[in-house]
RNA sequence: GCCCCCAUCGUCUAGUGGCCUAGGACACCACCCUUUCAAGGUGGCGGCACGGGUUCGAAUCCCGUUGGGGGUGCCA
């Protein structure tokens, strides 16, 4: 028995899309799991030659979620173009061994011929004239009457009555292949035993199963998965929605998390679904997966990212985090930004994000020579009782306290919360707000007792001026 | 219109005739923890679309209905 090949065959539109990213990540799987191989195929359209970038962006975004070209497991890039001859000489085969006919008729003829008779689609009208090739000939397939059985791996035996299947196009009148007629041949040719794709080629497949067989091969195994939906269950667009893989990679979510939500998606892991991908790659089997669509859930893959964040080590937290610290986007300039605070604060950082874009925001008062207030959080933390005196007696406190240590600082503040009758989390909003600009954040302590004796009266001293 | 696919909490799913009083996760709500906000812990809310069969027994098998989606190009 030889090894199974799997082909991924996405079409480059300029970026990625995560439905296509699903179906790659199912076939690399079965390709480890079986020993076979995963087989890219681009189907490169004419402006898409044009755009060689666009077939980069594909690799790239394969790249990472995991699914790397130099792997053994992995064939390609390979492109439809450079099979074209293939595609013509499958077609002359097929006219010479009367699968296919010429056609002289265009669309405008057959809709005229069809209004006329009160039909529908092509009725076969040029199966029996003799045409051969010609300017504005097309050549149509010549379907057998019958029935078509697909095996599906995931549906099952889906029939389709071939009298409902018109004779469709093989050829353009110019000489170019369909990419019906293409795909097939290129399948034939790269020798692939296993088609793995989105539902909507479903109905397709009886055809191409037929030109499988007019041309006197078995037909592949087929499976075809169940496509993501969006909050209206309709098949995610371009237009729509958001389904570039490559954006939820720049906003910050995890390739690891991506995958392991993805997979979730039309299949479950055995055990929690949280889960590394050696495992799932084991388990996958496209037995198993749905039958129905799934939504894509940006709430989940949120919650998913957040949970894969929160199991980083700091110094991966930090290496993952440098492209949106050091960014222009930032709310502080690179120059002031400094590793070891971050790697120091890392582990009160990571639980308040949920992707890792949110990561300069949770500590950028650390950074920043002022902090930037949130006029709608000062304002209530100002009007809270005894804020003022508060503010006043935790620099009078501070200033004098001991050893500059979190936990002394806390202990300090204490007292000043109680010589108010305060609760400390009640009392500390206008110490909070001073420091970092808001209400809410990290614990307060240990970031004061990097930013310093010095820095943090200053701040205090700032705020209490503010208030005026 | 015609063809095909699909149908378990709001969402993603477990379930392959008795283990189901239907399990988990996300979301939501409450409480606990707590230095604010998170995170974490505990608990709660909530579902087999409907109608017929088959069977001692059906979420699970069959038929129908309804609803949803996809396909029907000289697009890919």
């Amino acid at each position: 028995m030889t090894a199974p090949r799997f082909r991924f065959a996405p079409s480059p539109t300029g970026f990625f899309h995560v439905g296509g990213a699903r179906t790659a990540l199912w076939n690399w799987a079965l390709a480890h799991s079986q020993g076979g191989t995963f087989v890219l195929r681009i189907e490169d359209t004419d402006e898409a030659r044009n755009r060689p970038e666009w077939t980069q962006g594909i690799v790239d975004a394969l790249a990472w979620i995991g699914i790397h070209a130099d792997d053994p497991h992995f064939e390609g890039p390979y492109f439809q173009s450079q099979y074209a001859d293939q595609h013509v000489a499958a077609a002359e085969r097929l006219f010479a061994g009367g699968h296919a006919y010429y056609c002289d008729m265009t669309g405008a003829d057959v809709e005229a011929r069809n209004k006329a008779e009160g039909n529908q689609g092509y009725q076969g009208w040029s199966r029996d004239r003799g045409l051969g090739p010609g300017p504005g000939h097309v050549l149509r397939f010549r379907v057998p009457s019958g029935t078509t059985v697909v095996h599906d791996l995931v549906r099952g035996e889906v029939s389709f009555d071939n009298s409902l299947i018109e004779d469709f196009v093989l050829l353009r009148g110019n000489g170019n292949p369909m990419f019906l007629l293409a795909n097939v041949v290129d399948d034939m040719t790269m020798d692939i035993s296993h088609v793995v794709r989105a539902e909507e080629h479903l109905p397709n497949t009886p055809k191409q199963q037929m030109i499988w067989q007019a041309l006197g091969h078995e037909p592949p195994v087929w499976a075809h998965v169940p496509v993501l939906v969006n909050e209206s269950r309709k098949k995610l667009s371009k237009r729509r929605d958001k389904v570039a893989l490559e954006m939820y990679r720049d906003e910050g979510f995890l390739s690891e998390a991506m995958v392991n939500y993805l997979m979730t998606l039309g299949w479950a892991p055995k055990g929690d679904e949280i889960q590394p991908w050696a495992g799932m790659q084991d388990d996958f089997r496209l037995e198993d997966v749905n039958h129905s669509p799934a939504f894509f859930d940006l709430k989940k893959l949120s919650a998913f990212n957040g949970e894969y964040i929160r199991r980083m080590t700091p110094a991966g937290f930090l290496a993952a985090c440098r492209p949106w610290l050091l960014s222009d986007t930032a709310p502080f300039t690179a120059d002031r930004f400094d590793e070891a605070v971050f790697l120091a604060l890392a582990p009160v950082i990571q639980p308040r994000c949920t992707t890792l874009a949110d990561a300069p925001g949770v500590i950028d008062f650390v950074f920043l020579a002022d902090p930037v207030f949130d006029d709608e959080a000062w304002a209530k933390a100002i009007v809270a009782p005894n804020a003022v005196e508060v503010l006043r007696g935790t620099i009078a406190a501070w200033q004098d306290v001991a050893e500059w240590a979190a936990d002394l600082l806390k202990v300090s503040f204490d007292d000043v919360a109680a010589s108010h009758e305060l609760k400390p989390g009640k009392a500390q909003a206008p110490v909070r707000i001073a420091v970092t600009g808001r209400t809410s954040g990290p614990p307060l302590y240990e970031p004061v007792e990097i930013l310093g004796r010095d820095e943090t009266l200053r701040r205090l001293r700032a705020a209490e001026a503010r208030i005026g």
